[in-house]
DNA sequence: GTCTATATGTAGATAGAC
DNA sequence: GTCTATCTACATATAGAC
């Protein structure tokens, strides 16, 4: 005669290893997507090679993200917090800081600078990340995303530009900043194009040069020249 | 009896009315590609909805064009030697007016102008093209075509960007000219986010400011601004 | 030059077995 | 939670009739 068996079907530890077991399987869907829509774009990738690329099966992708787009959007919403603090933590300390007040240099440099170290830094993910950004802000389908993921902080350096000097018209300031943001997330595009130009002659093979943050204090210079000259007449 | 049938197998007329029949189609192919491509880009349209807006036939498209790359370059190289010419006699017209030198906000303006006025003007093919540049400027994919189309006109401009100082470097030159590009190429992408944000509270309703030409002068002050300051360490 | 028909592969999405 | 199998639609490309 056999002991009864012990069903225990709330076993809390059984049900951690299972949902951990599936919040790992959805992070690598994540990643995997991340990695490949940031090289190809949305329509450029399809779910077959996202599976493939996360290791997955076909129906596992959409069991845990659901539509393409809702992965797509998934995938936008995941890091926004991070950077966003980032970038507040960054104007935030700006302004706690004793002594004079902070400069144009000083807040573009603080918002371009999380951006810029994300796309920069060790972590693939991020790079990818940072790379998807760079290819969606300009255009028109993903800007309702847009809007509501960065328009915000976007908005808290614009009006901290305002308060260097009240005369500043708020138009023309949206759309320096704006194309300071183009010229960012061109950067981090691709330095292609930078290289090649550099070059006196068109035949030297191109090499070197393509460190992102090696650009930085003149990316930020630029867009510092271009809105003091675009905002004040 | 009948008479002999008249051969005329290289009837001029004949065929020359054939020759421009099938010119008529594969501009209409080409038409409708550049508007579709422009607005969802090259992923983003299928060969169908390209035979569909231009009002003929699956096959008429492979006919005309060949494959879906081959009509995407034929596309980009279509236009490219006009907008070329018009830079180049533009910055001709610069050079050969009596008086003094052109200065950086000329050269500049000049640069940026004939795209411009492609990209707001009342052909919508040319729209559509300027659009289409817009779009595949920044992606590392293209940029094989880009530098083959784009970079000649450009670097005819860095040369006389440098001819106004020789101290300048080339390297930052390039850097900051690049930079300048991708803020005209995000303007002729799309207004949305400046229309946006330049409202000071998030709720109104944006409306109007949205026409091209009106930020050109804003366009190029930015541009001359940041280059300055790039450039001018 | 044009069009129909089709070859061949892949897309996104989901139902149901395990 | 995962995987196989499959549905339906659409992709690119081309061969051959007219």
């Amino acid at each position: 005669m056999t002991p009864p068996r012990i069903v225990r079907e709330n076993d809390p530890a059984r049900e951690d290893r299972r949902l951990l077991r599936g919040e790992a399987t959805r992070e690598k869907v994540l990643d995997a997507a991340e990695r490949l829509f940031s090289e190809h774009g949305f329509d450029g990738v399809s779910i077959r090679q996202i599976a493939n690329e996360a290791g997955v099966t076909l129906g596992v992708v959409g069991f845990h993200s659901g539509s393409k787009l809702d992965l797509f959007r998934t995938i936008l919403e995941r890091r926004v917090a991070t950077l966003s603090a980032a970038r507040r933590a960054a104007l935030a300390e700006l302004r706690n800081r004793s002594g004079r007040p902070p400069n144009l240099y000083e807040l573009m440099h603080a918002y371009v600078s999380p951006y810029l170290e994300a796309a920069a830094g060790g972590d693939p993910q991020w790079r990818a990340y940072a790379k998807l950004i760079a290819r969606i802000v300009d255009d028109e389908r993903w800007y309702p995303y847009v809007r509501d993921l960065y328009d915000p902080v976007a908005r808290e350096y614009l009006e901290a530009i305002q308060s260097l000097d009240a005369s500043i018209d708020r138009a023309r300031l949206a759309t320096a900043f704006v194309l300071s943001v183009a010229s960012m997330l061109s950067l981090v595009a691709s330095r292609s194009r930078i290289v090649t130009l550099s070059q006196e002659k068109v035949d030297e093979g191109a090499q070197g040069g393509s460190d992102l943050l090696a650009y930085r204090d003149l990316l930020v210079a630029f867009c510092v020249g271009g809105i003091e000259r675009a905002v004040f007449d």
